[in-house]
DNA sequence: GCGGGTTGGGAAAAGGTTTTCTCAGGGGGA
DNA sequence: TCCCCCTGAGAAAACCTTTTCCCAACCCGC
């Protein structure tokens, strides 16, 4: 029992209270809870005192307590309907990152498309009196199975389409695509394609008009994109439609793709029809997806949406929210990033 | 006021607490305490009348008071340090479903591989009364950067070593490899090879093992496992190894693979080399990552850890301990199931 | 009519912390 | 010397729920 004299708290007893912490520096709980917050009036020694005896019984307050009075529980709810995780993972890994800091912590709650899921983790989480909730999704147009909207705690949309009224942040992709058509124009290229996934998606669409606009500013002929599936098999068609015509002086000097599985479908092509990347041909993907992108011969560059930022934004937001903030409503968009790796080639020389 | 005779909750209104309940029903506290527990005696009369009061004003009890006095948070921890997802996130899913159900929320903890954000999260985690703590990381081998082996609360861990006398739970890799191979045989291939990942990872002995029992006990040569990386790459390099040699003879009829990424390398690398698959050489992979297996050409077997169950069980011993029953520690192997897709081949007629 | 058992329900403590209010004593000014 | 104010610290309420104990009234048998 007593062999091991280290503060270390000893195994399975109970946490020491703050009642203890003041039994044992000779005062009350009220002055030692004020010692210990820098609250109130008293001598510097007692507050040394008391600090010192509460570090050496390794107390820490009981922060179900704390919350049950100051109404504030240090914790907020994350919503996500996509287990697959791709996206998830980096957005909810930002979140927690930035609240733990703050003594924030965060209930994960995976509601796929289960409404009665939804209802049950929404409902927990109002239990546990969560000071605010971030929803986040697949993709930024599918709607989260639960109702939001008349909650009593501020909800801040990560990466999904918001509700009316409310705090949404999403990736800014028609900024993403302008980065990667004007890498291409920086490089030389001049008749640049565009795949990119299905039309349901608005993002196809953002994405699509900024390559449009950019091409446009600088006098370039725009190809209609060729929309359709956000996979690899997709990729290949389209490189079958686009350099399967005779005429090689027809053929794109760049595609620059919708995600990165169209954009290696699209490589895996080429180099099928003996076409050669970057030198003939430059690819550009979307989502910076490493295990993807580090994959394909050569390596993909392609643009990130540092989801990982956007997540942390988010909980901020929402911190922000919960500390009494207001904020205006409606999307925040946040800045791509383009990854340079080989397959967009470099400057003509 | 009473324009809403919803029982909708208005919004940004405090919570109705029992007390409240107690007053509009002309009851005490304690007695509407009962009522909606279903503990105490009283008419069912006046227990039904306390219950549709509670119902009308829409009361849920405060989780944070009901906690402060059960010593019960119905709150666990889930630590793990894999942003990258992969395995992650189906394993944080399982556990989340697994213990909704039950009003148990799950406190998502991202600890990277970094010593201090762990610290914070454990002590947070334990600030906030947690009832206990699931351990999970990117593979079997690497140790989170905390120490969880003197709390005061069970810890169960999976997918990651376990401390010693600790329960843990992880795939059973070696079965999983025995399916593959089994499967290969049952198809009639013979010439069976096995591209795994780095030999510091536990789990490729443990499958490499499996691979050569299976074929001893059919009475077949054993080649030597060739390892290497996680990777697509060393997929390539291993087909130009396994196939570089001149005399066809020599050459396996069937490869499985320590994860679908080298599966992937390798049926490509066999395919630039004009070698069929499945016609000439079957290929299994190993993690069924349904993104990478259903791109491969043809779509990939795999062997298919069940993360999900991993997660869900998880959970469930977690929370066995959590209410007092004893759990024998060590290890414990969950069966892993074979994904036919059409790599592998069909019977021989 | 009386005592014992039962029934229906309430008072109060407990859980751990924070905060407001109160109070005793000491010091300084008049 | 008296009064006032300030200083240091404690008592108690509050947060919300659960649970134990208690009590009054009623019913029953005798």
């Amino acid at each position: 029992m007593s062999a091991d004299a280290e503060p270390a708290p000893v195994s399975a007893k109970p946490p020491v209270t703050l009642r203890e912490v003041a039994a044992a520096a000779g005062v009350s709980v009220a002055t030692a809870s004020k010692a210990l917050n820098g609250q109130g009036r008293m001598t510097a020694e007692t507050r040394e005192r008391i600090r010192e005896t509460a570090r050496l019984l390794g107390f820490r307050p009981n922060s179900l307590a704390q919350s049950l009075l100051r109404k504030r529980s240090f914790t907020v709810g994350l919503l996500t309907n996509d287990t697959y995780g791709r996206f998830s993972l980096p957005l909810m890994a930002g979140v927690s990152d930035a609240l733990v800091d703050k003594g924030v912590s965060v209930f994960l709650c995976n509601v796929e498309d289960d409404q009665r899921l939804g209802q049950l983790h929404v409902e927990a989480m109002l239990d546990k009196r969560v000071d605010g909730i971030v929803a986040t999704g697949k993709r930024i147009d599918r709607h989260l199975p639960v109702d939001l909207s008349n909650l009593r705690i501020p909800v801040v949309y990560a990466f999904t389409q918001p509700d009316p009224g409310a705090v949404g942040l999403v990736s800014d992709d028609a900024g993403g695509a302008r980065l990667a058509v004007e890498q291409f124009l920086r490089l030389g290229r001049r008749r640049i394609a565009h795949v990119s996934g299905p039309a349901s998606f608005a993002v196809v669409h953002a994405r699509a008009e900024a390559y449009r606009d950019v091409l446009r500013e600088n006098g370039l002929a725009t190809a209609e994109p060729l929309l359709g599936a956000w996979s690899e098999a997709w990729g290949r068609d389209a490189v079958a439609r686009l350099f399967g015509k005779a005429g090689r002086e027809g053929w794109p000097d760049a595609v620059f793709c919708g995600n990165d599985q169209i954009a290696r479908g699209v490589i895996d092509a080429l180099r099928e029809r003996g076409i050669r990347v970057p030198e003939d041909v430059g690819v550009i993907g979307f989502d910076n997806w490493e295990i993807v992108a580090e994959a394909t011969r050569p390596p993909l560059t392609s643009i990130d949406m540092n989801l990982a930022s956007l997540g942390r934004e988010a909980g901020l937001a929402l911190l922000s929210l919960v500390d009494g903030h207001p904020a205006a409503p409606g999307i925040r968009k946040l800045p791509c990033r383009l990854v340079v790796r080989q397959s967009c080639g470099s400057p003509p020389q």
